[in-house]
Formats: structure tokens, C-alpha cells, sequence
DNA sequence: AACACGGGGGA
DNA sequence: TCCCCAGTGTT
């Protein structure tokens, strides 16, 4: 243990981390859990009230496990990497049926749930379990890159490897729990990721990236990740009140989500009565009524673009949509929908 | 090993 | 815009 690194995390920690989360010092795992769950790649300020919500609608694993799927998607809506959820209910139904409602307590055991990768189960396994594992997020990569000045690309094979050893060469194994919580904390607060608070640091004379003023240059990532446009058009096409919708099953962005009719291309599309009528036909073979068309809405994604529109159709004859429900407004309500769709139902329509 | 997977906030 | 965030699963 490099005791000079390990005692001073452990001393800031006592006497100037001041970081305070509903989850920090929470003892019960399937709280601890929630809270690792649904702060993947994601910032606290943002899983905060999600963590609330769940909470307080899923205070035991088993009123998880027992909870309508869609439920629970409805809630996450919003969140992003929505297999996180997915993930989610397929573990607590493990948790209540296999461990009895009882949390695993191993690290092995904890590892093998689904959506619980080498982090999670080392927080989860270290919070609650005090077992000594050292946890590695976007905080510790940061952090420890930078006071041991590593220009190795933290998102390499030989990177994960060495900062992975490092990190257990550094955990405080008699409060492992404590130091994990600690060094996230520092890695959030003081070494953060632009205008890290330097001046006030406690490890600044050892911290290798201050005295050599790499600390903008660190941590490194090799992996540059391409873009893609994608134009998604969505046709809420309405029958006596009621609307077709479907599930989004395809190994793709939003899996699990719910959409309305979807009509994609791989270029921007200037609507016309004649192409519009066109499209339509391509889903129903029966006269429509236009009501209303959105303004453009774009979405960034990670690596996706999307740019697209929602049309409003009404037919008078009865159809079927084959893949596609019709549901009333009531039943659509409950359902989980992207941001995206979200975003182009409460556009102003403009006139056509 | 490379890639896919959301959404929000800061610079 | 770009980058990053308490990463994981699939191919």
C-alpha cells in the first residue's frame, strides 16, 4: 500500500470532505445498489431525484421484483442507457426468488447479477459488506492518472490492467468502504475533470501531474467515437381516439422504449403533400387527415444525431398496423417513451 | 478489442 | 460543439 497516498485520501476525507448523498453511509445493499444502478455514466445532480422516486415507490427488492415492468420503465424514463433498467428488474427478480429477497454478500455472487459489472459489485460488495475491493470509476481513472502522472489511455486493454492493480495497491483494507466513498468524493470535489481545485489539494507536492503541469493533458483516452445522423419521422396516426403505438425491440437505441409509427430515412425530408401522402401509404392503404405537423427537433446523442418530426394523422376507417398496438391516450400515458418523442409531442404544431 | 448504449451540464 | 459523468453488455 503506498501508505503516503492511501492515509491522505483518508485524512481529507475526514476532515474536509463535506460531500453529503442521500445513499453515503446507507447500509442497506438494495438501496446501495439502486443508487450504483442508476448512477452509471451518469452525474449525481441528475440520479438524484430518480434514486427518490425509486425509493419511495420500490422501498424493498421484492416490491421491486414485483412490480409491472412497465412500472418501472415509466419511472426510468428519461434517465438514458435505459438497459440499466431492463437489467434492473431481471436481478431483483433474481435477488427475491434464488437469495430469498436476502442480498448477496459475496463479490462473486454480487458480480454475477446482471448490470453489475467489476465497479458496481466492488462499491456494493465494500459499502455494505466492508469486503475488500477498490472500487474504479471515471473518479479513481482521474485521479490516480494524475497523481501518479500515467499517460496510459485509461480506456486500454494494458490501462484498465495497471489502474486496476493500482488501485488495489491502494485501498485502505481495513476500511474499505470508507476509502472507496473517499477517493470518488476527492476525484468529484477537488481532482475534477476541468479546473480541478489544485491550490487547495492535500497531495499537490506528491501529485506528479501538479509538478509537472500535465494536469490538463490527464487522464488520457485513446478510443475517438464516430457520430451518425439518423432522421427518425414519427406518424401518430389516430383512429376513434386512439393511437398506434409499439415497443422498440431491436438491438438499438432505446430498446424497451415505446414509439409511434416510424418512418426513417437516411436523409432529411422535406415534407410535401406529395411525399407525405406517400409515406402514409407505405403503413395504411385508406384516405387520411392531416392534422398537424412538428417543428424539427434534433437530439444529440453520445454518437447518434437524431433530427425529426412528428406528423399527426387521423383515419376514419378501421385498420390494423401490423407490429404496431392501438391504444387510447390512457393506456399511452403509462407507457415509457424516448426524450426524443417526448420532446417533439409538446411542439407547437405549424401549419402545413 | 471494439463498439453500442441516453441524457444533461459545463466550458 | 465537445467532453464527461459512481460502466456494462455484446459481438
Amino acid at each position: 500500500m503506498n501508505f503516503d497516498f492511501t492515509q491522505k485520501m483518508m485524512v481529507w476525507n475526514h476532515t474536509e470532505n463535506n460531500r453529503s448523498m442521500p445513499w453515503k453511509g446507507e447500509k442497506d445493499p438494495y438501496k446501495i445498489w439502486l443508487s450504483e444502478i442508476i448512477l452509471q455514466q451518469t452525474r449525481v445532480e441528475q440520479g438524484l431525484a430518480y434514486y427518490n422516486k425509486f425509493i419511495e415507490t420500490f422501498p424493498t427488492v421484492k416490491k421491486l421484483a414485483n412490480a409491472p415492468e412497465e412500472k418501472v420503465f415509466k419511472l426510468w424514463e428519461g434517465l438514458g442507457y435505459y438497459s440499466r433498467c431492463k437489467n434492473l428488474i431481471a436481478s431483483a427478480k433474481i435477488i427475491d426468488s434464488v437469495y430469498k429477497g436476502r442480498f448477496p454478500d459475496t463479490y462473486e455472487n454480487i458480480l454475477a447479477l446482471k448490470g453489475i459489472g467489476p465497479y458496481t459489485a466492488a462499491a456494493i460488495a465494500s459499502f455494505a459488506f466492508n469486503l475488500p475491493y477498490a472500487v474504479v470509476d471515471g473518479n479513481v481513472l482521474r485521479v490516480l492518472s494524475r497523481y501518479f502522472g500515467i499517460s496510459t489511455p485509461i480506456d486500454s486493454t494494458t490501462g484498465k490492467k495497471l489502474y486496476n492493480q493500482l488501485a488495489d495497491s491502494l485501498l485502505d483494507k481495513e476500511n474499505p468502504g470508507v476509502y472507496n466513498q473517499a477517493i470518488m468524493d476527492f476525484g468529484a470535489v477537488v481532482c475534477k475533470p476541468q479546473n480541478p481545485l489544485c491550490g487547495a489539494c492535500p497531495q499537490k507536492q506528491e501529485c506528479r501531474a501538479f509538478q509537472q503541469a500535465w494536469v490538463n493533458d490527464l487522464p488520457v483516452k485513446e478510443k475517438v467515437l464516430k457520430k451518425k445522423t439518423r432522421y427518425m419521422y414519427y406518424f401518430a396516426i389516430s383512429v376513434n381516439g386512439k393511437t398506434f403505438v409499439k415497443k422498440r425491440e431491436a438491438k438499438d437505441i432505446w430498446q424497451n422504449l415505446h414509439e409511434f409509427v416510424l418512418h426513417e430515412h437516411d436523409e432529411p425530408i422535406d415534407w410535401t403533400k406529395k411525399n407525405l401522402k406517400e409515406a402514409v401509404k407505405s403503413f395504411i392503404d385508406k384516405p387520411f387527415q392531416l392534422q398537424e405537423i412538428s417543428t424539427i427537433v434534433k437530439q444529440q446523442l453520445t454518437h447518434q444525431l437524431i433530427i425529426g418530426q412528428i406528423i399527426k394523422i387521423t383515419v376514419q376507417t378501421p385498420i390494423d398496423i401490423p407490429g404496431y398496438d392501438l391504444l387510447p391516450d390512457k393506456e399511452i400515458k403509462k407507457l415509457a417513451f424516448p426524450k426524443f418523442i417526448n420532446t417533439l409531442m409538446q411542439q407547437e404544431a405549424v401549419l402545413f
